[in-house]
DNA sequence: TTGTAGCGTTACAACATGTAACACTTCGCG
DNA sequence: CGCGAAGTGTTACATGTTGTAACGCTACAA
């Protein structure tokens, strides 16, 4: 009983998760575009991916204009601000808040190879001399907001 | 109908989370110690703590052990672990697998500070320098095992 | 005008999660 | 020895989430 919890960051569910993919990878598109798309991995009926690109829109995931009477879905955040919000999320739930505990495991799981460790340091060694001038601030204009 | 889908890495829900929370921060404690604990931020009656503290152990995040009657529940898995495996998770479904791709959007989001990339580098380096003799492996003998 | 493409609405089964009651067992105590 | 307390096992149930879909309404084309 009573279980007035604010909403947490909606999960998507493996359906879910295959659409959005989809939309992040094909960019714009029609609910039957979609649903052709995934039919060899999902068949789904029409109405079905009807409402799970509509559950993505009311999760925050994608929105839609019209073309005629067809509605045509796009993503409404990138893959990448949606990945590092997911992953502050756990870095808040399992290690007290520290990224860089989480990212020294990754190193040592191997979640990070050396190639990728290589570029790693260069962006890092970038954004440390970004850094030297401001205090705090991206030295890039894209990006940011990954409020919660 | 039909969702014989094969179980994914079980989420945990927030009450689910905090007890587990507590018994890492903790330690190995009995199933009303936690209660106790827990108490004035989440009031839960005996049997509910149990049950929490039950399917946690269904999902392998704790297990226990009988002293007495009384069991004892400990971790499973270290905190680390979980956090990296958990955004290994993330990385699949949202990066097509490129953690680097991550770790930079983070560097990017300021998810990771100065001081943090300061560490990291250090790490990095000495990462580097352990590969060059052995490709793969990490120099640290502890942690792995992030088996999905 | 009628079929059809496409949307809105509603439904439902299976699971996940929070919460808990009740029943059973064992141990110390009077 | 029998009792009550402490602990465990079992079962239940309300809500929310996710997958899947049927129906029904509307506007446009042939």
């Amino acid at each position: 009983m009573a279980r007035i919890q604010i909403p947490r960051p909606k999960n998507l569910g493996e359906v879910e998760q295959a659409v959005l993919e989809h939309v992040w990878a094909q960019g714009p598109c029609s609910a039957e575009a979609c649903r052709e798309a995934l039919a060899s991995t999902r068949p789904m009926k029409e109405s079905t991916i009807r409402t799970v690109l509509r559950r993505l829109e009311e999760k925050g995931y994608v929105r839609h204009t019209t073309e005629g009477r067809t509605f045509i879905f796009s993503a409404a955040q990138d893959r990448q601000n949606v990945a590092v919000r997911a992953v502050k999320n756990i870095i808040d739930r399992f290690c007290g808040g520290s990224a860089e505990e989480l990212v020294l495991g990754m190193v040592d799981h191997e979640v990070l190879d050396r190639k990728q460790l290589e570029r790693l340091a260069r962006k890092i060694a970038e954004q440390k001399k970004a850094g030297d001038v401001r205090q705090k601030g991206s030295s890039r204009v894209n990006s940011k907001e990954v409020k919660p």
